[in-house]
DNA sequence: CGGCCGATCCACT
DNA sequence: GTGGATCGGCCGA
């Protein structure tokens, strides 16, 4: 149910990316529980990709928890005031990783609406990488977390709850806001979910 | 609904 | 000193 480190440890970050859909993302922030279905994903393919933090095997103190083994977490601030929340995967020593780019909230609603300025969850709130952030109560601090559930008060892990139906559709496209990478803006390394049974599950948002 | 733009701060140069 | 894997408010249509 819940991924384990072989699930991360793939190879193929792309594949991984199209995985993760449909998937459920846990946090226990100081033990309060919330949790979304993975609806957005985009894979980061390392030292060959442009867009990536580690493109040119440039390593930093920021990026250094991509060259680890997969199943951590790699966080980081943009623009001041969001936090982006990734999946590093691939052995030791690739840096892949792949950005959650939409949730739908699953669990601990009551709590992701007070993490939403006390406002009543629209569908919208969960779509954005800084939003699923601020929803599930990841900040950049967190980056490094292993992806395992434990006895931490802190924790974040991934469960397969099995909700992709028959009639949901994977769509493929190009990444977003990554216009500085050349030829590599074009790689079909965005998906996301065009549901229809899963809208069963966020009917009310 | 689409385009524009300011917010805000840390890592990197 | 610079600029970003974003967001939400404002504007006009």
């Amino acid at each position: 149910m819940q991924l384990t480190e072989s699930f991360y440890l793939q190879t193929d970050v792309v594949a991984i990316a199209r995985q993760l859909l449909g998937k459920v993302l846990y946090t226990r922030i100081n033990g309060e529980l919330s949790a979304g279905i993975i609806l957005e994903t985009e894979a980061y393919a390392g030292i060959t990709d442009k867009a990536s933090h580690a493109y040119g095997n440039r390593r930093t103190m920021r990026t250094e928890i991509m060259y680890g083994a997969g199943g951590y977490a790699y966080v980081y601030l943009i623009y001041g005031m969001y936090s982006l929340f990734n999946v590093v995967t691939n052995k030791a020593g690739i840096p892949h990783a792949v950005l959650i780019r939409a949730i739908s909230p699953f669990e601990g609603e009551e709590l992701m609406q007070k993490r939403n300025n006390n406002k009543p969850l629209k569908y919208k709130d969960g779509v954005g990488p800084g939003k699923l952030s601020r929803l599930l109560g990841i900040d950049y601090s967190m980056t490094g977390t292993i992806l395992q559930k434990n006895a931490q008060n802190t924790a974040i892990w991934i469960e397969d709850k099995k909700l992709i139906g028959p009639n949901d559709v994977v769509k493929v496209g190009k990444r977003i806001g990554i216009d500085y990478a050349g030829e590599d803006a074009d790689l079909p390394y965005r998906f996301w979910i065009e549901d229809v049974d899963l809208k069963v599950i966020r009917k009310d948002y």
